[in-house]
DNA sequence: GGCTTTCTTGCCTATATTTGCACGATTCTA
DNA sequence: TAGAATCGTGCAAATATAGGCAAGAAAGCC
């Protein structure tokens, strides 16, 4: 999120601030505490005090960090994550270059990929499928996309279906492009996770997808862990918030990867 | 805010006054007491005393330290489904009361079902199936519950999955107890819909129960739309806000219905 | 005009609200 | 599980508020 310029005043009317800060979330869907208190020059007290009012009020809901909007979606979805928000809003905003009108996609879970479900403009049309309760929220409002929802047991942790059934429905569909996000990812090692039900769902989209697309914020480059989705390879096009010639992206060119 | 400059009047009536307080709270949205107080030169209890009264004839709101325009707050209320909250809370808390642990059931869609979901207690065990979104998330908090949800297209009305998809899948599935809301209810006509794709999921939902509830507020009862889910007689138990002896009630007492 | 009554205004004091800070508890991320 | 971010609470300083009081102006009455 980009701070807005608000017109600077010395004394500003505690109305107005919380009428600021709500304004500020219905435009954004979300805010972060920190950046509300530096924009308007309070201390992140005096925020947090706000929209605890305003929660209590009903007019958003304070989320550990921050607040949404609590508009027709339901993102009243737990823990609204606004770690590195910035960084994923870019990459968002990279991804959004691949969607042609028409396209057929899926979308993964997780903040990044929710990120860009919420950004997909109002008139382009798409056929979205995906298997992130997150994602289907965002996409929920825009009348020119199909949401399909992948069937399965919930994951509260990622809060995306998983497990037998869902990777069965994943095997039924093919999708143009799916966009997906990872735990870890390594040029040697591949896209690597913590947790053994989400390797086995992102196998089967990978599976499903004419071409991958991995979002992944640079703090995560070359890192790995215990279980592997894929050879670095599986991917087609990889977006960080990175210009593509950072030297930090220096070992993935050798492989036949599109960086964006 | 810059204190305009006032023509200054040696003595200003009290009516000038307040006129030009209204005139500088429509110009700039809001106000501060002190300003008003220097700029026209006198004291802050005599423009805390003369915003009081405006704000007592309704030309603006007073607030701490200032006053704001009326019009100035007016966009923020965007309905937020609140609508008769109470009765369906009541009416969850009675559905509650039928829930065993280990039970296998299907939550509908539907703020009341919403409700239901909301509030089942965190100690019980359950597996819960549902079409719904935000049924399914204000279930992933709760710990002892595994949620599963009803893949296929995404309605952006219900935020409910319908369509083929989503009917096969309650096909190959069996619950203990499906609770179910409705658009309209009558004893003669039974539970009818304005919408064709939910009812046909309601039609699968009840296909795939062993039993089921019908959550609804007594405002339905009597009333009947165009496309039919099923007769009264398929409904086991009934629940609405008001005693199950109200005479509202009766004309569904004929019928093999437990009535809570 | 003289008198009282009412209204307005400013000042004072006790109380309430707002705000920022400190510190331990809690939550989140890795 | 450790480290960092965030949260909640209590506290103190600054500011705002409410209500009482009194001086002065305005209005009504004889």
């Amino acid at each position: 999120m980009q701070p807005d310029n608000y017109e600077f005043i010395d004394e500003m009317l505690k109305e107005e601030r919380q009428q600021t800060i709500l304004n500020e979330v219905e435009l954004h869907n979300r805010i972060l505490l920190t950046d509300i208190a530096e924009a308007l020059d309070v201390s992140i007290d005096t925020v947090r005090r706000d929209v605890k009012e305003l929660d209590a009020e009903n007019k958003l809901r304070k989320v550990h960090g921050g607040a949404i909007s609590l508009g027709f979606t339901m993102n009243s979805t737990r823990n609204h994550n606004v770690y590195k928000l910035e960084e994923k809003n870019k990459i968002a905003q990279k991804a959004l270059s691949l969607l042609r009108p028409g396209s057929v996609i899926f979308i993964d879970g997780g903040t990044t990929c929710s990120e860009l479900a919420r950004l997909i403009p109002q008139n382009l049309s798409l056929t979205c499928f995906t298997h992130s309760l997150p994602v289907a929220s965002e996409l929920l409002g825009k009348p020119n996309i199909t949401v399909i929802i992948i069937g399965g047991e919930v994951s509260s942790e990622s809060q995306t279906t998983i497990g037998a059934n869902a990777i069965h429905n994943l095997s039924e569909i093919k999708v143009d492009y799916s966009f997906i996000g990872t735990g870890y990812v390594d040029s040697f090692y591949g896209l690597t996770e913590f947790d053994w039900d989400i390797v086995q769902v992102k196998k089967a989209v990978i599976k499903c997808s004419k071409k991958t697309v991995l979002l992944s914020i640079s703090e995560k480059l070359n890192s790995q862990h215990r279980y592997k989705t894929c050879d670095i390879n599986a991917i087609n096009t990889m977006i960080t918030e990175l210009d593509p010639n950072d030297q930090l992206l220096n070992s993935f060119r050798n492989h036949d990867i599109r960086i964006l």
